[in-house]
RNA sequence: GGACCUAUAGCUCAAUGGCAGAGCGCUUCAUUCACAUUGAAGAGGUUAGAGGUUCAAAUCCUCUUAGGUCCACCA
């Protein structure tokens, strides 16, 4: 053996050897207690950041559950990762000089997929650099098209249930992106905008949306403001810069009388209280702006009755973008004399696309949402039950909290990479139908007139599906059936813990067990355990902006995988955040080194056979009664999710018991060939190796090479 | 506005009512012995502050202060 551990030349060839072994394949041993976990896949397109490499938590419980002699199964998969992937897809493009717009559907979306299959690869290689001990024949990618029938199923079953419906909402719009997106991936910025004050009728308005005025339906009151009362339930005339409107004054309670001057234009196309407000009163919903992000005065334009002033205004107005529309409108306001005053520093909170970072436009569209209430209520009763439980405890009280706040979700999106919607509207009828093979007649009319919904699903609508999809779309498994009753489903789901950061708690863990339970009448999983975020050495979190992201495979480059893993879980509180920093990584770094050179002396003195001389039999039995202590903690702590507490439990036995105390103290015997002292040593070294391995793979699977000569590994050994 | 988290050694963090600890850094010493990516010894703490419960509190309760996160949402 080296006098130094070097991981970059034993760790490809020990994950080799481990794959082309098949020790990471799962099958069904009805003798054995199953233990699953489905990775949380990554992005296929991309490559691992820091994150991914907290994954290494579920290794831990793989391996050590392996160890234990429980039937293991880590099934590794692909996210198509819709919108995420389409746009850096769109960025390839535009280096290229070309847009999404220049390609048809089916061409575009060939592309991505070739696009994406290319770059597949990296993040499965650096999975396997990692040491993770996923099952690779199990691997699976959320558009495989067992997965998309699977996904498909699960829609039409919502539908005949009732949980379904399409529906004219509004709904958060990118207009660069071209999709509309859920309330959970808007993201909320502070911003200072001017806040106009612009003469309404006999009233005076504070907005900061001018351009909308044009399509106000209503003014609302506070019905408790003094100053305004009498006005409700009037229809009140307001010269506009095209003229005349009328409007109804409508009473609403949410109107803040302190807030401008206590009256609200109401906009239903272009906001979503507005639009809530509306339907109460029965207001028309009336879109001034398009998908595309540009003003349409097309309404106001094919009017006859209007005068060239007017007209030649509205020909200015359309098919600008908003923001050049706004300032148009703010000049010709004050050309009418209708502007009051601007106030120039009011801060207010914006939506914006959380993906490119500009304003979300709230506009009036078609799409496919789905009922959630009755799923939250199942999925709520699960966890305040405790059928699902969650490690860190703190985190009940978060979840319940989300599924209480759950509102209906859209899962139509307006791009191409993704699981096409598998609904279809009969021409003739206009009514929609669902089918999960393509059809060839319409169900509505029976002739073959229709055509099928643009839109793809929802990303997270088919990774809420993950946990049993993937299991019932395994080789030989058939999944026609209706109740996903299979020998490899039966026995692996429910599966035992989901482990994931706890960031996304409310975009998957939540929706998973929504509709994990309603497809097959199970939760998805038995434990959930949440994972904090890698912060840099300052505590800051990691971006690309910031410029502080940490390439994982530049750690392992140059210190092997079980530094960066080890890193990862010591002297880590469960669930919390963890700075990274050089100092853990060189800590680390000399425990791997330490470990090895225990197995270096121990093994530099196997050779000697001569008799036993100064025995020290008291020190060998404390050993032994020390090392079952530890073991009984260790394996209780790995039992209650307690790895960290685990991992150093083994690293302070290791370093400063056994090596620093007992080694030192029968390295003299051993050195003269005492057999007992070397075997207790040797024994309980071994055992140590077992309960490190979890945490560090690679190195003690490479110190136990040497000790076991018949070339077992330490994956088939047990604890 | 609602909820949650955090505050412990110089720095980064553990410690789940029972002797306040680790890693890195610092001081002194030892040794080239499996490992200098080493060993031994040591300095460094009123556990943010105040009050309470308890035989016993870093830990449980209340309040205060500071920092952070998530959610709701501002026409």
């Amino acid at each position: 053996m080296d006098p130094k551990y070097k991981p970059q030349q034993i760790e490809a060839k020990i994950y080799k050897e481990w794959e082309d072994r098949n020790l990471f394949k799962a099958v069904v041993d009805k003798g054995k207690k199953p233990f699953s976990i489905i990775l949380p896949p990554p992005n296929a397109n991309a490559s691992l950041h820091l994150g991914h490499a907290m994954y290494v938590y579920e290794d831990v419980m793989i391996r050590y559950h392996r160890l234990i002699g429980d039937e293991t199964l880590w099934l590794p998969g692909a996210d198509h990762a819709g919108i995420e992937t389409q746009y850096v897809f769109e960025k390839f493009l535009q280096k290229q000089g070309k847009s999404r717009f220049d390609y048809d559907r089916e061409t575009l979306f060939k592309k991505i997929w070739d696009f994406v299959m290319e770059n597949r690869g990296t993040m499965e290689d650096q999975l396997r650099r990692l040491g993770f001990s996923l099952d690779w024949e199990k691997k699976k990618f959320t558009l495989d098209d067992d997965i998309v029938k699977v996904v498909y199923r699960t829609f039409k079953k919502l539908a005949d249930k009732n949980l379904l419906y399409r529906d004219y909402k509004l709904v958060n719009y990118c207009t660069r992106c071209g999709t509309s997106f859920s309330d959970l991936e808007v993201v909320y910025v502070e911003r200072e905008d001017p806040l106009y004050y612009m003469k309404y009728g006999p009233f005076t308005i504070a907005t900061v949306r001018p351009e909308t005025k044009f399509r106000d339906t209503a003014l609302a009151v506070n019905p408790k403001d003094k100053r305004y009362k009498k006005y409700i339930g009037e229809v009140i005339e307001v010269q506009g810069l095209l003229g005349p409107i009328r409007m109804t004054v409508i009473p609403d309670p949410e109107v803040d009388p302190k807030f401008g001057t206590g009256i609200m234009k109401v906009t239903p196309a272009h906001d979503p209280h507005d639009f809530e407000l509306g339907k109460k009163f029965d207001l028309p919903v009336t879109p001034i702006i398009t998908t595309s992000g540009k003003m349409d005065f097309s309404w106001f334009l094919n009017r006859k009755d209007i005068s060239e002033k007017y007209r030649q205004r509205a020909n200015k107005y359309h098919n600008q973008k908003v923001a050049v529309a706004r300032s148009m409108i703010v000049e010709d306001l004050k050309t009418d004399g209708l502007l009051i005053k601007v106030d120039q520093n009011y801060t207010h909170r914006v939506g914006t696309c959380y993906r490119d970072g500009r304003v979300i436009e709230p506009l009036p569209l078609e799409q496919w949402f789905i009922k959630v209430k009755p799923l939250v209520d199942k999925a709520k009763k699960l966890v305040v039950d405790g059928e699902i439980k969650i490690y860190p405890k703190r985190f009940k009280k978060r979840l319940i909290d989300i599924l209480d706040n759950f509102i209906d979700w859209n899962i139509s999106r307006q791009i191409v990479w993704g699981i096409r919607i598998p609904a279809y509207r009969c021409r003739s009828t206009k009514k929609w139908f669902i089918e999960t093979t393509a059809p060839k007649y319409c169900a509505i009319c029976g002739k073959d007139d229709f055509i099928q919904d643009e839109d793809t699903f929802d990303t997270w609508f088919s990774s809420a599906q993950w946990p049993f999809a993937v299991l019932a779309t395994q080789k030989g498994n058939n999944i026609k059936t209706t109740d996903y009753n299979n020998e490899l489903f039966n026995y692996y789901y429910p599966t035992t813990v989901m482990e994931t950061g706890y960031d996304i708690l409310r975009a998957w863990v939540s929706r998973m067990i929504m509709i994990g339970y309603f497809a097959t009448g199970k939760p998805p999983f038995k434990n959930i355990f949440l994972h904090g975020l890698v912060r840099d050495r300052f505590g800051q979190k990691m971006s690309k902006s910031k410029g502080n992201v940490i390439n994982p495979m530049a750690i392992v480059d140059r210190y092997g995988a079980d530094v960066l893993r080890a890193a990862l879980v010591f002297g880590v509180k469960e669930g919390g955040d963890l700075p990274f920093t050089e100092d853990k990584l060189i800590g680390m770094r000399n425990f791997c080194n330490k470990v090895w050179n225990i197995g270096r002396f121990i093994d530099m003195n196997r050779g000697q056979k001569t008799k036993a001389k100064g025995q020290k039999l008291e020190i060998l039995k404390k050993l032994g009664k020390e090392f079952k202590e530890e073991k009984k903690k260790y394996l209780k702590s790995m039992d209650g999710y307690k790895f960290s507490q685990a991992f150093g439990l083994v690293y302070e036995f290791v370093w400063h018991r056994f090596a620093d105390y007992y080694l030192e103290q029968l390295k003299d015997d051993v050195i003269n060939g005492n057999i007992k002292a070397l075997e207790t040593l040797e024994e309980v070294f071994l055992e140590n190796l077992k309960m490190l391995h979890p945490f560090v793979p690679f190195v003690t699977e490479a110190i136990y090479k040497v000790f076991e000569k018949d070339g077992r590994s330490i994956l088939q050994d047990r604890l």
